[in-house]
DNA sequence: CTCGCATATATCTATTTGATATATCTGTTT
DNA sequence: AAACAGATATATCAAATAGATATATGCGAG
């Protein structure tokens, strides 16, 4: 990896908007963004450590009710290392498909097995996509502001691809499933 | 990460096929399996010393032209492992896409910096469907066995996903470009 | 014959992942 | 009011991955 840590870039986009704790920052990323990025405690409290010695971010401890928490807000420079960034050109978009993978490696074993494969991918997108759709429902009744139609488009990007994706489960369960019944007629 | 490493199940299921060296390995994973899956040397050779100790592949060192060479060969065991992991329902599929991420955090900046980081996204994908639709056009000509289905089928989930990737795009530009287009007349 | 590129193995650091440790706060149940 | 489950909150650890680099040989073009 080296050279650009991204989480930087997650938290300095969720920062601009409002100041968070890290563990706010955790839930913000598993909620609509996990469909397209994901972070972890492990990568985001250091991130923070870091960022703050940059004077990316500041820290501000508050005691609320006697607990500790710790609020980030973010500095003029984070603003402008989150600018620097949105206009770099240079971007790595990656799948990465398990799925798809046992589908290649699938010679190995039989086509109930592919089958099971493509059937538990299904289900999970078909779930997926209610949820896509629900916030899709939201946003539709929300007032038109800019931030909503960035958010709007991530939405659409996950449902268009995902109703792709069921499209092809269905050819690939047609194309599975046909051979399967094929070579039950020459068996019996 | 922990637990479970992938790239063991990636080596397997290339040496069911033939047997490989290292490098072949590398080469064979940056070929159409980098639609939906990646590997470095970085975590390839550390796993081939790995699974030899636990005996799921076993090494052939080859001096071929004085060139040292060390093959790897699956072992019974190994293939059990394929099989084993071909089975397993629980899978991880994820899409890592900084473009969505940016487009996100796009009211930071700019619609023409939204616009043109749309436009970069549909070069990429336009460039990488082009390679997709070689590799299907060879496939049309290629015999019909059993290994071919399942390649064929991996390579048709690219061509699907890529086509609703470029939909999006220009539902994208157009949304974005309208908008721009209004500021344009309000300002004028 | 030498220059550049492909082959080949290997290692290093930075980063990410996923799990876990620790402790407090809050709401519900008995 | 005690007991408990679950959410909030920070933090760290080991394992896995990414990306770059080091090193050396083979091979074909000019």
């Amino acid at each position: 990896m080296a050279r650009e840590r991204k989480i930087d870039m997650v938290i300095l986009g969720l920062l601009n908007h409002e100041d968070l704790t890290g563990y706010d920052i955790k839930k913000r990323i598993d909620g609509a963004i996990s469909f397209f990025w994901k972070g972890s405690f492990g990568n985001i409290y250091p991130a923070l450590k870091d960022m703050e010695n940059q004077g990316l971010i500041t820290k501000r401890e508050l005691a609320v009710g006697g607990r500790d928490k710790i609020t980030y807000h973010i500095t003029k420079s984070g603003k402008a290392a989150l600018k620097d960034w949105l206009r770099e050109e240079q971007v790595s978009n990656e799948l990465k498909y398990e799925t798809l993978l046992k589908l290649f490696f699938s010679g190995a074993d039989s086509r109930e097995v592919s089958l099971r494969n493509i059937e538990v991918f299904e289900e999970q997108i078909k779930k997926d996509l209610k949820l896509l759709k629900t916030y899709s429902e939201t946003l539709e009744k929300a007032p038109d502001t800019e931030d909503h139609v960035y958010y709007s488009l991530t939405v659409s990007f996950g449902i268009e691809t995902y109703e792709a994706y069921l499209k092809w489960c269905a050819k690939a369960k047609k194309m599975l499933g046909k051979r399967v019944m094929e070579i039950d007629e020459t068996e019996s």
